[in-house]
DNA sequence: AAGTTGGGCAACCGCACCGTA
DNA sequence: ATACGGTGCGGTTGCCCAACT
């Protein structure tokens, strides 16, 4: 019998908040396998990082979403798909969980996109591994070569804006990020084009633009 | 009032990646 | 080269509760 089958599960009581909260503020994060050992607290690592990423962490914001919120998810999720975790880092405060629980119940509804229905019963699981082997991974030092990067959004920047749509750029960057190059953090946001920002956040950001 | 249904969300599962010994 | 532990990710499940019958 696998260890892990001996811990805990389901939602998490306040003395276990308590204490993996402790073990966070003396230890740190990471090594969450420590912590049943450490703490004695009857939960596998695993579900300790998850509570902490989408629960206890102090950057985690806990009110609704905000209609600017919203905004910004759906025209990340234009640009990357399911990428929840991407999207959920250029949403502060939110995690992916949120992120992907916000879409699947409040945009798609809001969008009017059909999502399958959830299966209510067992048998249910039977295309997860499935999709789980099929899904295309991708990760921040995959395949990252900003040299492309900065080569294709230039050329994006370079043409002449009434001829070329936000939606335009927006697809070529969809493209880029197919590919699995990085989206870009704050100190990579230069390397868009001004319409792909504005595009992005609903607004124009305060950006030095070195093509320009 | 009691039973049923469906939405919302927290948490789990399985897989993949990364670093290290 | 590879085995292993730790971590990250997206899909899915299951619980809770309000609305409905």
């Amino acid at each position: 019998m696998k260890a892990e089958n001996e811990h805990k599960k389901g939602l998490w009581t306040r003395e276990e908040d308590r204490i993996l909260l402790e073990y966070v503020r003396v230890h740190g994060r990471g090594q969450w396998n420590r912590i049943p050992k450490v703490t004695g607290l009857n939960r596998c690592g695993k579900s300790c990082r998850l509570r902490w990423l989408n629960h206890l962490s102090p950057n985690v914001k806990h009110e609704d979403f905000s209609e600017e919120e919203e905004e910004l998810i759906i025209r990340l999720h234009k640009l990357l798909g399911n990428r929840w975790s991407l999207i959920a880092g250029r949403v502060p405060g939110r995690t992916d969980n949120q992120v992907k629980n916000h879409w699947n119940t409040h945009l798609c509804k809001k969008l009017g996109i059909n999502r399958i229905k959830k299966q209510k019963k067992k048998g249910a699981s039977s295309s997860k591994t499935e999709s789980s082997r099929v899904r295309g991974r991708y990760k921040l030092t995959d395949n990252l070569n900003i040299e492309h990067l900065q080569n294709s959004t230039k050329m994006a920047a370079d043409q002449d804006p009434a001829e070329k749509s936000n939606e335009d750029q927006a697809d070529s960057m969809s493209y880029l990020c197919n590919e699995s190059l990085l989206f870009p953090t704050d100190d990579h946001l230069s390397l868009y084009s001004p319409g792909l920002i504005e595009f992005l956040y609903g607004h124009p950001l305060d950006i030095i633009w070195p093509h320009n």
